[in-house]
DNA sequence: AATTATTCTGTGAGCGCTCACATAAGCGTC
DNA sequence: GACGCTTATGTGAGCGCTCACAGAATAATT
């Protein structure tokens, strides 16, 4: 049921604060001057605007912020859907986006999704509307079926999706998966891999099947066949599980290109229980490059993705519909880059 | 200057949303039945509310949050104050948080702090007040001077700490670092290490001080003295370049006590480089235990911390004080407990 | 000196809701 | 049938603020 959910609210009453009337009282003067102090009005003069700002020091008042959102119309917020806070990527890209959010005056509400669930996803959207957002910022891995019921919960409201599949009318601001893996891809071949493993992440990810088109792309280019590929789910666990698989299948593997720098880890440390010496034995490359990726063992070749330059992406493109400006880009792409480090070598014959 | 910052509110009017009288008139009911409905009022017939229920739904109506807010006096709104989210610990804190407070009925509002200045502070509390939060949890590393502050600008309302000095009236969650540290401490001593060296967080957090006090409590149990004791910034880099300067000093040591897993990442980079074998020729422990630990080179030994759990108290302290129940505890504690793995052995002679 | 422009300040109304009440109807009770 | 007691609805007021105005003071122009 679409319903709006609610908590029993005993009408508990807070220690009373100040209100905009106890100040104007204290100061002398009307409840509207305050309003203009507080609102940085010009038109006040600076005795008057001294003597309110003392009043509010003395009383410890602090404007509601409710009430201004009622009366002015306007929130100044911004919503974000987002999920796996604990994870790197979405904590720094959360991260990011507070503070660029306030330098531009706005503030960021924020809801996490814990399960990948309509009822969830729905819920939020619901809260952050009911916040009367002007804008919501989603931040979790989509579909194009998840993606459309999204840009249809939000009912008008501008939304940007990151890591979404484009379409008419549907602001996205992508991390170019393609040309990332490409770049991976294409370094284990240059330095002579024609034997080379994938772990990519869940394809049910936008960026899974990215990813994965990327490295099919080039694989079709130099006319080679994959040989073997796993679906791990973004932790180190499912690397070395899946590392450990392709060991045991012996098919003479010099390389493995992986979906991101966690199961490359995982694959790493498969890789030394198995006695082999990297990266003479086997060549890894990762994605993401996260700060630990440099001291791994051995440093981690990785496909940088900046997460904090996503963000800002994704703020900009949004705050550019909410200000109704025209001419907005319906996808906005970013670049990761290649960093070779220790972890990839011409394979050994 | 203990001004109420404020941006330029041009007031752009958003789509017109429907409002309580638009579905009431909708539903040939008055605004109060609506809002009956609207908060499970047990007193609305089921055909009436059926008929509102349709009307929400045709006018995709979503009550209004500052509204209510108003209204009602209460907010459900719980404010945090955190910082470093790309970190493993923050971003599983402020995770488990938003779930545990969704599940009580509460919202969260979360202000990240960027530097740790006395501004940067003041005006996330600030900030949250006008929010009219019922209560903060405040996740930043702080010493004596920055809780006194904090409680101070709360002015009044509850306020949890987390990892922050205790005191009368203050209230605080914290994990019990020094009971950690002996404990990983103590590990090394048993194993037959003497020569042990420090690489610590910075001393400016009171885990950083704290987890000092347990290593140096348990060297003095043992009359033993300290040898080498670094203080890093929690990043791998940082232990890197520690134990770096460690195997310059040539102090014959065989034991790493490590304030962080990341650190310890960096330290084992470094212990490779220098051709050591672990954990032969060094055993190292961390502190943490982020996932990733399990799959380092060797799995590293640490302390596990439940960032979840001590999220959890600190929510719960909080409501607590906020419901007014009597008899909360000023401190709460949180036991993290040791967890063996590959990287410690006893020392090689 | 009268007019206009330029500060500065104050008044009414209303944002969208929830409180506390009042009211109307239905039902049993003696 | 007058009394309560429950259930279902509606009415007034007001939460704390900002908008659009209207004024009062001062300064600048003719």
């Amino acid at each position: 049921m679409n319903l709006i959910a609610m908590n029993n609210p005993k009408p508990l009453e807070r220690l009373q604060t100040a209100t905009i009337n106890d100040v104007a009282r204290h100061a002398g003067v009307s409840y509207q001057t305050v309003s203009r102090v507080i609102n940085q009005h010009p038109s006040v003069s600076t005795e008057t605007r001294e003597r309110v700002l003392q009043a509010v020091q003395l009383l410890d008042y602090h404007p509601s912020a409710a009430a201004r959102m009622l009366a002015a119309k306007r929130s100044s917020l911004i919503g974000v859907v987002t999920s796996g806070l604990a994870h790197y990527g979405p904590g720094k890209m959360l991260a990011s986006l507070d503070t660029a959010a306030r330098n531009l005056g706005y503030k960021i509400s924020m809801l996490q999704i814990v399960e990948f669930s309509s009822a969830e996803i729905s819920s939020a959207i619901q809260q952050l509307r009911q916040q009367q957002v002007e804008g919501i910022i989603v931040f979790i891995p989509t579909q194009e079926v998840g993606a459309n019921q999204i840009e249809q919960l939000c009912g008008g409201l501008p939304v940007v999706m990151t890591d979404a599949e484009p379409g008419i009318g549907r602001y996205v601001t992508n991390m170019d998966h393609i040309s990332g893996t490409r770049a991976a891809a294409q370094h284990l071949l240059t330095l002579g891999h024609r034997r080379i493993g994938f772990i990519n992440g869940p394809l049910d990810w936008y960026s899974g099947m990215m990813r994965r088109q990327g490295w099919l792309s080039v694989l079709n280019q130099a006319k080679l066949s994959p040989i073997a590929e796993f679906e791990g789910d973004w932790s180190a666990r499912s690397g070395y599980q899946a590392t450990t698989q392709l060991l045991e299948q012996k098919l003479d593997i010099t390389g493995l290109l992986v979906g991101n720098d966690q199961m490359a880890l995982g694959a790493l440390h498969a890789l030394h229980q198995h006695n082999l010496e990297l990266p003479r034995d086997m060549s890894v490359v990762g994605f993401d490059d996260i700060p630990d990726a440099e001291f791994f063992e051995p440093a981690l070749t990785t496909v940088r993705q900046d997460f904090s330059h996503l963000a800002q992406l994704a703020l900009e493109q949004l705050l550019a519909r909410v200000d109704q400006k025209d001419k907005i880009n319906e996808l906005k792409m970013i670049s990761p880059h290649l960093l070779i480090r220790g972890s990839t070598a011409p394979p050994r014959s």
